[in-house]
DNA sequence: CACAAAGTAGACAGGTCTGTATATTTTATT
DNA sequence: AATAAAATATACAGACCTGTCTACTTTGTG
């Protein structure tokens, strides 16, 4: 899978990057179709034609920018967990910390996953499938840990611990209130425990 | 608040209400900015001016719907909860119980609230305030609830049901598959078995 | 330096969108 | 039947959108 690929199909390329960064920090702050094309060329200082020589299409430029994005924000949390020490439940809780620093930053505005999901509704839709992806992809890192830290039905759990982020992610967005990454945290001590053999 | 209002301000109108719904309709399956006012008169079978002689734009129409469908939601959950008996905890369960029968029906297409949280982020747009309104609402309803049910830290745990609820609608979504309405109430009673005193 | 690759500028086609204006017809009430 | 209110049909303005085309310029590399 791509996310994972360690040399990209694709070769790197300065404005290709500045583009992907760019569509990312826009549609990130006001979603994907109030975002034109225009404004993502004018924001990164690139011509048109530029753009759709690295991109077929905008929702391909939304993907890419997605994937990106997923490699950079799962190799974060990689980073997190390996540094949170050897107990395997405080590594499970070390993606809460990581929680919760996102849903604080003055840059947060929202998981653009989510938004991708609700803008796109076909299913086949390339922004849908990278959502999906990548909430996949952690939901497998946690299946890993929770397997790791021993716990009872470490499936099950990892789905519920996934609820949770991103009821978190969503609600902070919405209420524009960081606290309920405290209330997720908290939720998942509370279920990590419970489920300790 | 006219969510809790019995005579609404503006007076009912068939052609009004068939407006309402139809455009929830669309919006919920294909999301606010990807549908246009057009598409909404030719699925009514009603005239252009006809929708903006009651509403002054697009997103007032958004926003009305979204009052008049919380209104409605809202109803249906007081309703599930009243027919759950007496005792405190079902009928804080009896939520999760309407929650599983919504992410299972045929119909469901996502929470347009959520969406309209992911595309309007001014914060003072009318669609993002209903949404939060709404949100807020059912909140109380479970602040309520858990109170009457005697647990502890009760706005605490009515915010974590919340998340709960919508990580588990949002997840239901994106991947096509209402089980997570099942781990939602299973991680639900484990927080309301744990908070009682 | 020479040459190929990458990027730029600007116009433009064809479509979509919201919202308005106008004149006519239907519906409801009295 | 008369009158007022509601709804309709249609055209249109003005803006925006994605994607293409063409000719020109910059950049990097052998």
């Amino acid at each position: 899978m791509s996310l994972t690929a360690k040399t990209p199909e694709v070769p790197a390329s300065a404005k290709r990057e500045l583009l992907l960064d760019t569509a990312w920090a826009l549609f990130c702050q006001n979603g994907y179709r109030a975002v034109g094309i225009d404004t993502v060329l004018a924001k990164a200082g690139v011509a048109k034609m530029t753009l759709y020589n690295h991109f077929a299409s905008k929702e391909d430029l939304i993907a890419a920018a997605m994937d990106k994005k997923a490699a950079e924000i799962l190799a974060g949390i990689d980073q997190t967990v390996a540094g949170a020490g050897r107990s395997p439940q405080k590594r499970l809780l070390a993606v809460f910390d990581w929680l919760e620093a996102w849903l604080s930053s003055e840059t947060f505005t929202g998981c653009a996953f989510l938004k991708a999901v609700g803008e796109y509704t076909a299913g086949s839709d390339k922004p849908r499938l990278a959502a999906a992806a990548y909430k996949q992809a952690l939901q497998d890192r946690l299946v890993t840990l929770c397997t790791e830290a021993d716990l009872k039905a470490p499936a099950t759990l990892a789905r519920q611990l996934m609820l949770i982020i991103d009821g978190a992610t969503i609600h902070a967005d919405m209420h524009a209130n960081s606290a309920y990454a405290t209330d997720a945290r908290s939720m998942a001590k509370a279920l990590i425990e419970a489920a300790a053999k």
